[in-house]
DNA sequence: GTATAAATGATATATAATAACATGACAAGA
DNA sequence: TCTTGTCATGTTATTATATATCATTTATAC
């Protein structure tokens, strides 16, 4: 599971190790701007989101930190997650209990999700600020919305594709 | 975890008897119907389901499985909630961890749900056939949509009233 | 009645997440 | 400089969620 990307977050290619850096630099800037620390594991963490490019699970993510010579229990990687997460620099999965780079991260915004059910590539879009039917029905019945979790499992144009492996 | 419900389904009240009884009969008249086999234990965890009218873990369900004198291990309650939810009698809140019966089972659709963090009722709403942006999305990256899970977390009314317990 | 498929029983294990407590790093104020 | 508070990390253990596998039984089809 520590194999490189099969299709990268878009599902578009990319020049991909400019994408890293750069995520990274953007990230580093920001933590600095807003007092955050960016410690080594956090920052290895959010490094290789970025550089797998698709959603990982914590374990396989405390597999990696341990070839790359940190920590290896659990918690080294649910702390560095939670506080990626609570940031805004990664989003959790919820239908794979995996974690994803953000694509826009510094724009605040309620992310929504493409998942391929054969690769497990994921693609982040912007939800919008309009919930539409579910944001009428929570206004009907009184229901305050704090947060939404948005996403869509199908076929990426890849597997479309190559219907049979 | 056995206890009665804190707040129903939906946010309102109504006859609970009366909807658990129903919707049982409903959901065997379907699986007559449709040639679908509603097993014992499958009848029994959706009526489970049903009663608590809130999201139950698995394990919760096998507990109560196990006082109602089935088979306690894990596979007897994932088979039948797998069952329930493919032919859309419960669905699997995402975010929980859980399952809840079905609100408007036979009527096809792509539910959305509303969980309150405080007391983690849940509540479904219609979520229309429209996604909005993400549809938009979908339809620019090529990815062919199947399913789609929209979960939104914040404060049901009753918990708002009561703002701290 | 027998063959086939579907469902269940049972054991084991994989995967995901958190609790709890100790230790270390560092900065602010006495 | 000492000390105190906060944040982060190390470590062990445990809980929670989910699936694989194989044997057995039950239902349905022929």
């Amino acid at each position: 599971m520590t194999s490189s990307p099969a299709t990268p977050l878009g599902f578009e290619a990319h020049d991909h190790a400019a994408c890293v850096s750069g995520a990274l630099e953007a990230a580093e800037a920001r933590c600095a701007a807003e007092g955050l620390r960016l410690t080594p594991v956090r920052r290895k963490v959010l490094e290789l989101l970025l550089r797998e490019h698709r959603a990982l699970g914590a374990y396989a993510i405390l597999d990696l930190l341990r070839d790359a010579g940190f920590g290896s229990q659990p918690p080294v990687a649910y702390r560095a997650l939670d506080f990626l997460a609570e940031h805004g620099f990664v989003h959790k999965i919820e239908r794979l209990n995996a974690f994803v780079a953000c694509a826009h991260p510094n724009e605040r915004h309620s992310p929504a999700f493409m998942i391929c059910r054969l690769c497990d590539a994921v693609a982040e879009a912007q939800s919008g600020p309009t919930r539409g039917a579910l944001g009428a029905a929570a206004q009907a019945a009184g229901f305050e919305i704090e947060k939404t979790v948005l996403e869509a499992e199908g076929v990426c144009p890849a597997c479309k594709d190559k219907p049979r492996v």
